[in-house]
DNA sequence: CAGGACACGTA
DNA sequence: CGTACGTGTCCTGC
């Protein structure tokens, strides 16, 4: 922003012509280069914003505003009706880049206008005009040469040089210096020249340097075209032939400066921007790195934040021995709570905690200085659910509480969590993303006083740990408004929140490992690679990186001179389908030893990744978030145990690793597994109340059968292998917005048969097909997908101009209910589960998720009182019109355990 | 050294 | 040109 001092004295207008910029940033740009996970191109947005950032930054203008042309149909066009004829079509992935642009200006809150009939010059020059009448000085960027006839002492073009890097910096030297004419001059000397780019032929034989001459000898294009007999030699003959285009291009190429313009220039008075608006806007188009970085840091630094009314924080630090006191003095009102510590893979510490009141109150303590008489009091507090407590992202916090020997009661909500279901599809709910965007204030200590921070200690990190514990409790009320309005409280308070606790156990247990088993698989795949390896080298005469997609592009399509697959980005695909569909066209045993590499290579990983995080338990304890997938699923990291190979017999042997383990000195009898069959379909079957899909689910028989002998018009017992897995990859792919053309690829059948396909799949099922329809027609009607316990997905690409975008989105809308079905009740299912362990007091425990499937040790004797449990309670989580079906399985190891 | 691209594991 | 994830490697660009 302008400093104070000298913004009442220096008024700087830049202006930019954004056609023109972005259309030059569009071809200097690489548009494969730039493009979202959508396929919306942004090359021409990035090139036009990097050089607006830089101009902003390198300038400091003090207003700022930028034109746009409105059309093609200008009074140039039409008094010309070649005026920029040769041109070609504008490219359609320019075009819808546009739209964006000036999104991108209203979220930096830059003024930009278009004016019928006119281009963006025409408003340039008349907003320069203005400007400089008013004693503004004047900066204008732009990609048209036209403008230069602007340039004054107190008005200056820059014009992009190569790309969209480097600008000169025309000046009336510099325009002097290149076209050895005066700047207001220049449209005579292009009168002469001509201007390819706008169609506007000059005369033959006439360059810059003639008609810089011409003008400079009769002073003036006037008085070249008067005395035009005088004007000696062939180029005298030529400009006397074309006088007609000299004068007409003179008319067409003199800027407009007196638009009657609505924007005043107070109007364009640079201000502050919304930082997160911007954050959102940059992440839509995927602008990460360097430009993020410098669009932040330049334009809208943090030092300037724009906070509503500061924060009164009455602070104090909790003396040793007198946290008893103050917890007592706390009553029943909510707190916010927070706790400064570290935490991961099932365990956590605290370094400190603070709390925060309605009243203003706050306070912090630092574990490390606790008596024990603190340690007790605390303990009490936590554990007392009539004291309410209000955490951001609490699964954290509570592994690092736990770790200490505290457990919570009383968490009456999550400020991460009531964000997550908000919104599900955010990036992060980082408590300081949130503070600005729900209660518009920025998250930090700031030097001066200006946050009303009335504790002044000067430590910070008390300080800091206050206005976080401030924030969450003035978070809960906004969000709690906010997700009331989406009608997701219950949600939150039957599922998501109870599910915190659960979800802590399960980490805290963790899952046993053999892991001298890992080390052998580990010995026994890295032997298998290197076998691999060598087989592929010998075969190609030569040493390559096998891992090296670049390397193996080489190989296959250059040396060996394959067919070319499927293009990606950077050149040609050489994932495992296309090097299979290689090799039956080729029979090239390279194929098979590369295959067998990416194999075994694979496998080694996944072995080395889970030695790595063996605790000293034995045991492997990931982190299960619940705020990532924006269909209600969970997700698993550190290690991901939600991918653990199972298709292959190879694979499926990591799983032997994975074992029943001990606690407390005693063993654990099994593992057992439970999961749910074909719950995705179960799902359809309730939801569109398809009465041949709920009769095939009740008819008792193999589902895919069934559907195949009614898709086929046969009996069930004449459903061949063939039918069968045609109708499963259909029934697989109905959830996920499978298209004919993703059907014939799986298949490896013609598209026109996989549309037959799906036609009579529908015919069958026109519940489905009906469903499925009516599921996208409301979403793009209301803009979010509900799951059957009420979970939305907002998806505002539902009425995109972009078709790819809106695809997807629709896409996203037909499996978003489904897979977010399925999570609330395997959600709910764990709950239940959860609650009958305890009531029933038994020893078992649950340990991993893994979307449709629960795995559990199984404490001596409870093997047939657990699985009883576990299926009823799996089986009872929803009442849907066809029955939940759960298949249980039990062994020592997750492999055993299989059924 | 960070981050994009690619590849691939699961439901 | 099928949804939802996480992770490892290679390789480019700062």
């Amino acid at each position: 922003m302008p400093e104070s001092s000298s913004a009442s004295t220096r008024r700087r207008l830049l202006l930019l012509d954004g056609h023109s910029l972005a259309y030059r940033a569009f071809f200097a740009l690489p548009v494969e280069n730039f493009s979202t996970v959508t396929g919306q191109h942004t090359n021409a947005v990035y090139g036009f914003t990097s050089m607006l950032v830089n101009v902003l930054r390198d300038e400091q203008p003090t207003h700022v505003a930028v034109a746009f042309d409105k059309s093609r149909k200008t009074f140039r066009l039409a008094e010309y009706p070649e005026y920029k004829a040769k041109r070609n079509k504008t490219p359609d992935e320019f075009s819808s880049q546009l739209s964006l642009l000036q999104q991108l200006l209203d979220t930096f809150r830059i003024q930009h206008l278009v004016y019928e009939g006119f281009e963006a010059d025409d408003i340039i020059a008349t907003l320069a005009t203005t400007a400089l009448a008013d004693g503004f000085e004047v900066l204008i960027l732009t990609g048209d040469r036209d403008s230069l006839q602007l340039v004054t002492e107190q008005s200056t073009v820059l014009y992009p040089m190569r790309g969209v890097s480097e600008l000169a910096r025309m000046t009336p030297e510099a325009v002097e210096a290149k076209y050895s004419v005066p700047p207001h001059r220049y449209p005579e000397l292009a009168a002469l020249v001509g201007e390819d780019s706008d169609n506007l032929p000059g005369i033959p034989g006439v360059g810059p340097k003639t008609a810089a001459k011409w003008i400079a000898t009769y002073d003036g294009l006037e008085n070249v075209i008067n005395r035009a007999d005088e004007v000696a030699g062939k180029a005298g003959e030529n400009l006397r032939a074309h006088l007609d285009d000299v004068i007409r291009n003179r008319r067409l190429n003199a800027l407009v400066r007196d638009l009657p313009l609505e924007l005043t220039l107070d109007q364009t008075t640079r201000v502050e921007w919304d930082r997160q608006a911007a954050l959102e806007m940059l992440d839509e188009l995927e602008f990460r790195g360097e430009l993020r970085t410098r669009i932040m840091d330049t334009l809208a630094p943090e030092e300037e934040p724009e906070i509503e009314g500061g924060v009164d924080l009455e602070g104090e630090t909790v003396p040793a021995g007198g946290l008893g006191a103050f917890l007592a003095g706390l009553g029943s009102d909510p707190v916010g709570f927070f706790v400064r510590g570290s935490w991961g893979s099932g365990t956590g510490r605290v370094d400190g905690l603070s709390f925060a009141l309605t009243d203003g109150r706050a306070a912090y303590v630092d574990v490390a200085g606790l008596t024990a008489a603190d340690d007790a009091a605390l303990g009490t507090w936590l554990a007392d659910a009539q004291r309410p407590k209000i955490l951001h992202d609490a699964n954290g916090p509570l592994l690092a509480l736990a770790a200490h020997g505290w457990t919570v009661a009383g968490l009456t909500t999550d400020t991460a969590m009531m964000a997550y279901l908000v919104a599900p599809d955010q990036r992060t709910y980082a408590l300081a993303d949130l503070t600005l965007r729900y209660l518009k204030r920025e998250l930090r200590i700031d030097s001066g006083d200006d946050q009303g921070l009335l504790f002044e200690s000067g430590d910070e990190v008390a300080e800091t740990a206050m206005l976080n514990a401030r924030a969450v409790l003035d978070l809960a009320g906004t969000l709690a408004d906010e997700l009331a309005d989406r009608g997701g409280t219950q949600l939150l308070d039957e599922i998501e929140l109870p599910l915190v606790d659960v979800l802590v156990g399960l980490e805290r247990v963790g899952i046993a490992v053999d892991a001298d088993l890992l080390r052998e698989f580990e010995a026994e795949f890295g032997d298998s690679v290197r076998e691999a390896a060598a087989d592929a080298y010998e075969v190609i005469g030569k040493e390559i990186n096998l891992g090296s997609p670049k390397q193996l592009q080489v190989v296959l399509f250059d040396e060996l001179d394959m067919p070319k697959t499927k293009r990606t980005k950077t050149g040609y695909t050489t994932d495992a389908d296309a090097l299979a569909d290689l090799f039956v066209k080729t029979e090239h045993p390279f194929l098979a030893h590369l295959l067998r590499h990416r194999d075994v290579t694979r496998l080694r990983q996944t072995v080395e990744g889970l030695l790595k995080t063996v605790a000293e338990d034995g045991r492997i304890h990931t982190t299960f978030n619940q705020l990532i997938a924006a269909t209600g699923r969970l997700s698993s990291t550190e290690p991901n145990l939600q991918n653990i190979p199972v298709r292959t017999e190879e694979g499926r042997r990591i799983r032997q690793a994975f074992v029943v383990g001990r606690a407390g000195g005693v063993a654990y009898e099994s593992l057992l597994t439970a999961d749910y069959s074909q719950i995705e379909m179960r799902i359809m079957a309730h939801l569109s109340e398809d009465a041949g899909l709920i009769e095939a689910f009740n008819s008792g028989h193999d589902f895919h059968q069934v559907t195949a002998a009614r898709v086929f018009g046969v009996e069930p017992t004449d459903v061949n292998t063939e039918m069968r897995a045609k109708i499963k990859a259909m029934n697989y792919g109905l959830a996920y917005g499978l298209s004919a053309f993703g059907l014939s690829q799986q298949l490896k059948i013609d598209t026109g048969e996989a549309k037959g396909l799906m036609d009579e799949y529908f015919e069958t099922f026109g519940g489905i097909r009906d469903y499925l329809a009516g599921v996208v027609e409301e979403a793009r009607r209301t803009g979010f997908t509900e799951t059957i316990m009420g979970r939305r997905r907002y998806l505002p690409d539902l009425t995109s101009d972009n078709r790819q975008r809106r695809d997807t989105a629709e896409r996203m809308a037909l499996n978003a209910p489904i897979q977010g079905s399925a999570a609330d009740i395997i959600k709910v299912a764990m709950l239940n589960v959860d609650r009958g362990l305890r009531a029933a007091q038994m020893s078992s425990r649950m340990l991993l998720q893994v979307h449709d499937e629960l795995v559990f040790e199984v404490a001596p004797g409870e093997r047939e009182s657990l699985e009883a449990l576990v299926r009823e309670q799996m089986a009872a989580a929803a009442d849907l019109t066809v029955p939940l079906d759960v298949s249980v399985g039990t062994g020592r190891s997750w492999h055993e355990a299989a059924h």
